[in-house]
DNA sequence: GAGGATTCTCAACACAGTGTCGAAAACCCG
DNA sequence: CGGGTTTTCGACACTGTGTTGAGAATCCTC
């Protein structure tokens, strides 16, 4: 626990905790996220080592808080989709866009943050949230296609679940091998390949 | 480099390697890779900690021996189906099959070796190995499909990587989750999820 | 089966990173 | 200012890694 420090102030220490956040996001974009000494976290917000831990529990408590930052941005970004109806292409696409903007970006730390093999609890449940919020959501889509009679290719949960994965490694890999691909040609391929995989048709 | 130690020998040595290599292999199938301690490793294999050394560099050294015993294996699953022709879903889920028995197993550190955030040098080219080997395989498959006029949905290379990544985060899901879904269940749903990704059609 | 060469083993060391403590400093309120 | 509270940091203990060098076991050849 960051000692007690929960009753009202918006003080200095919360300004040095933000810091901490943002400088780390800095910070694991040019390294693996195990390669990042508390040192440096501690350093790049400008206190010494052993104040980290005033702030955060671990490493792994900061990256926690630092995807539980993200995790309303992220469902927004497909959210006009999941809003539509039926084989909404260019919804879909968008959505797909502005996902891909963010990973490009933040890449590296996301994709470990969405699939490290060994998170700590605290990040497990970070996780977990982070994923089932999203799978919850396709779920809910692909059921309300299902009952309007569009032809979905299985069990909804287990088809949202392969399609997050599906855009999650595309998009890892994207940003693990850049120019492979333009950004057309991906959008394409993996708008279509979702549809494809909901519900077998090609547009 | 483990010494000299690679002319001709079956020596007691290489008997050791080997049965550190099993050692591990069971040892993994318990807690994650980073929790598992190098003493712990020797331990299980009957030598000191520092008697490890001898034989490989590091944890990720060993791990990459690892993944390499099984690369062969591997790809042997698909194989009944990357030599059919056509829509063969029962080849394709009959290898389907045979690669989900063995991530039911060796799921933990298989998913760790596949997708780990930050692998060595060295297990980064087992892993490069590992899944271009895959990869190109599949994109030869679908290669010969789109000559054979299916329609495919993209990029063979992109569509082959879409697949690979579905299938073994189809499979660490079914390994993390297990019960969530039926072993026929999973299979069926794969199976039409990688036909109707591929070609666009429910057979 | 005795010799030297090779292969193997391990205790001791040096080091890097983590997490804890308690005392000092800075801050904020009356 | 004087009090408690919040923040900072140096010093310590601990765990795990990787290295080294000396000696034991094993192998091979004659």
């Amino acid at each position: 626990m960051p000692a007690t420090r929960s009753r009202r102030a918006p003080t200095k220490g919360d300004q040095r905790e933000l810091a901490l956040l943002d400088a780390a996001r800095v910070v694991f974009r040019d390294k693996p996220i195990s390669a990042v000494t508390i040192d440096e976290l501690a350093g790049a917000a400008g206190i010494a080592r052993s104040g980290f831990y005033f702030y955060f529990e671990s490493k792994q408590a900061l990256l926690a808080a630092l995807v539980d930052q993200v995790v309303g941005e992220v469902d927004s970004e497909m959210a006009e989709w999941l809003a539509s109806d039926g084989l909404d292409r260019g919804a879909l696409r968008r959505g797909l866009q502005r996902s891909l903007a963010r990973w490009m970006v933040d890449g590296r730390w996301l994709r470990e943050a969405f699939i490290a093999p060994d998170p700590g609890p605290d990040m497990l449940q970070v996780r977990e949230r982070l994923f089932t919020t999203g799978c919850t959501l396709f779920r809910a889509r692909i059921e309300r296609d299902l009952r309007a009679g569009l032809p979905v290719g299985g069990p909804p949960e287990l088809v949202a679940t392969m399609v997050l994965h599906l855009r999650n490694m595309t998009f890892a890999d994207a940003f693990a091998k850049p120019g492979l691909h333009t950004e057309d040609e991906l959008l394409d391929t993996l708008t279509d390949a979702i549809l494809r995989l909901v519900y077998g048709v090609t547009p």
